[in-house]
DNA sequence: CGATTGTTTGATGAAAGTCAAGTACCGTGG
DNA sequence: CCACGGTACTTGACTTTCATCAAACAATCG
């Protein structure tokens, strides 16, 4: 569904930027419009009483924030620009006739949505029964995996703009701990970091420790 | 949207049994009717090759075993009855058909899609963020307002049938763990399990210990 | 009533957290 | 172009939460 908005907008509303760091909505506030993310990483954030917060997920570009804001016109989680990020607003009245015309496009909203449970049921497994070291290698295989839908993997190195703490909030983890993790792949020439970009310099091995 | 099947059903098809451990559903195989259970509690769950495993969720009497079933022909996780539960199976196609013709309807499932999401999201937050006391404290109060909801809930007193273990695999503890909570919890006079039946003697200290 | 399944308790250990301090990186304005 | 402030990364010492294992006991169910 997505990549239909994001290029060729049919009944396209208006475009927003947002800085990196800068939340993009807050939590309850209203959601007039249906925005789809065209440049650029945001995650979807929980703030705790206790100054922690859980990422419950992130959108890559040419993904709906969250595909539920097709029906719903509020969020009860802040999103917030990890990069600068470009999005586009569909008028929500408009996109749901288009959609009542089009059972395709409900077949490939309902696609996006499971799809977006279906990650959140991967990542509840994650943090319930696996430990740092497979989380890690799961996230950056899932980020390769999005990347590539999108054909932005060259040589197995892509764009990954997430900072430690993103990942750490992501995996339930400290960024501490994160950084250990890290440090040990990159002694073990799984992957490399350099400039945002990651590149897998071992897929086999990497899978290997994700499964299991 | 569920009660309306789990009662008085317009187009229902048959009715299921399952004992009490045994699975309802597999990982993969085709489901050709959409589910609803009328009795019982059943538990989504996904077995790990290291032999762990991890609870996505639970169903309560009168819902959809997933919403998603309405439109996806299979499951990607198994599904176990809790308790011995009685589900409804609808033919899909008369399903839709009937969806199709009910604006009423459809808000409905999207609704219950949209709350099946809300909890995935809690849960993350619980597994990556709370510690062991306030998952299950959680836990707790999250199937008293879900009994609540049916009338379930007399003198704060419900019908309760988790085993430690389950509550474990779905709070990603162990249950060696998991009883000692609930010990220290019995201890603290905040609740107390009986006959399967859970009693909240302590509601405001209990919602205490949750937030935060 | 025996067998399976679930609960309780304790001793021990490991995974990951907390805290802290230092270094590197980056964008902005002087 | 350099200095500066904020953000991000790295490392280590120490602590906490929870897991693991084991064994005994209790409850349930054919």
């Amino acid at each position: 569904l997505e990549p239909v908005f994001a290029k060729g907008p049919p009944i396209m509303q208006f475009e927003k930027t947002v800085g990196a760091r800068r939340p993009v909505f807050r939590a309850g506030e209203p959601v007039d419009h249906v925005p789809v993310v065209c440049e650029g990483w945001a995650a979807i954030v929980e703030y705790l009483p206790n100054g922690r917060r859980q990422i419950l997920g992130f959108t890559v570009p040419g993904e709906f924030i969250t595909a539920s804001l097709v029906f719903s016109t509020s969020l009860s989680h802040d999103v917030e620009a990890v990069t600068p990020v470009l999005y586009r607003n569909f008028d929500r009245a408009a996109l749901r006739e288009t959609l009542a015309k089009s059972p395709d496009l409900v077949e490939r909203l309902v696609a996006s949505s499971i799809a977006e449970k279906e990650r959140a049921d991967e990542l509840i497994i994650d943090l319930g029964r696996r430990r740092a070291e497979q989380r890690v290698a799961r996230l950056i295989l899932q980020a390769m995996e999005r990347m590539a839908r999108n054909n932005q993997v060259v040589d197995n190195s892509f764009n990954f703009p997430l900072r430690q703490t993103h990942i750490a909030d992501a995996l339930g983890l400290t960024a501490a701990y994160v950084n250990q993790v890290l440090t040990s792949f990159r002694q073990d020439r799984l992957i490399n970091i350099e400039n945002r970009a990651l590149t897998v310099l071992d897929l086999s091995r990497l899978r290997l420790l994700v499964e299991q």
